[in-house]
DNA sequence: CCCGGCGCCTGAGGGC
DNA sequence: TGCCCTCAGGCGCCGG
């Protein structure tokens, strides 16, 4: 579930804590979860190392800048968390490795269903990675404009919603903010990217740009099992118009929203504000 | 090349 | 009460 406004909170919820500390050991409970190195050597190569003032975020991945040139690459996938807290508070099950820090306090990484991924590469890699390389731009950042929506709608045949998910796009959308946008922009999810008016695209343009940063400013979406990196819920959930509203009235023309299957997900739309056309 | 669909995982929730 | 099925969805991979 973490997308980006959730990956955005959980950096900025981290990096004030993480600033300067250096790893001092490694548990290292589930190897699985360590996409590279082996998991020996990704232990023996973070271990003393420091985390450096900024944290980043590239899409959904976050970015843990450390001493010597590494950087601790993390993928959330659905139901990952890291979470800086007292060696004393009892472990979550599923918690799969635990940092030492030598201010005495843990990192610790957490995935139910283990789909979620720590690398460690040398930072100048970074940009380099599946995954992140062919990432399209930050929602919002500059590049990301009107006119770079219009030109990839033109370019790409799939429909509208598909595309949002896309992370070759756009970065860092996922389900829950990919129909929020849609229907912000009053489009249907099925509608084909080609089909789109430019009155259209610049609307959802405005309509990303919005709900992601709408995200962004209330901590993020903790519609199950999201919470940041203190453990904290995030309250956007109380925000959302359609995504997990099935049955219940559109907040514009009061018609109940509507679900459909797409791409192999919920889909979720008002049929009134969002024609197929 | 580009798109759609499946598998990976576990737990929650619904039907019977 | 318990069992089984479906669903949750990000992304790598495969096939058409």
């Amino acid at each position: 579930m973490p997308e980006l406004p959730e990956v955005e909170t959980v950096v900025r919820s981290l990096e004030q804590h993480l600033a300067g500390l250096a790893v001092t050991a490694v548990d290292l409970f589930m190897p699985e979860v360590i996409r590279s190195p082996k998991p020996e050597q990704f232990t023996e190569q973070i271990t003393g190392k420091q985390f450096q003032k900024k944290l980043g975020r590239r899409g959904k991945y976050l970015l843990m800048h450390l001493s010597e040139g590494l950087a601790l690459v993390v993928h959330l996938r659905m139901t990952g968390r890291l979470i800086y807290c007292d060696p004393e508070l009892p472990l979550e099950k599923h918690t799969h490795v635990i940092f030492h820090l030598d201010n005495g306090k843990q990192l610790r990484f957490a995935d139910v269903r283990r789909f979620g991924r720590l690398q460690l590469v040398p930072a100048i890699e970074v940009s380099g990675l599946a995954g992140i390389k062919d990432m399209g731009p930050e929602p919002l950042d500059p590049e990301f404009s009107r006119e770079f929506l219009k030109k990839e709608l033109r370019r790409r045949r799939t429909r509208i919603k598909s595309l949002l998910l896309d992370q070759c796009f756009v970065a860092g959308l996922g389900n829950i903010y990919a129909d929020e946008a849609l229907y912000r922009a009053k489009i249907h999810p099925e509608r084909l990217a080609p089909d789109l008016t430019t009155r259209e695209a610049a609307g959802l343009h405005k309509a990303i740009v919005e709900v992601i940063a709408g995200g962004i400013e209330h901590r993020g979406t903790s519609f199950r099992d999201y919470v940041d990196g203190e453990g904290r819920t995030g309250s956007f959930q109380h925000h959302l118009k359609v995504y997990n509203r099935e049955g219940l009235p559109c907040s514009r023309c009061g018609r109940p929203i509507e679900r459909i299957k797409l791409a192999g997900r919920s889909s979720y739309y008002c049929p009134a504000c969002q024609k197929p056309k």
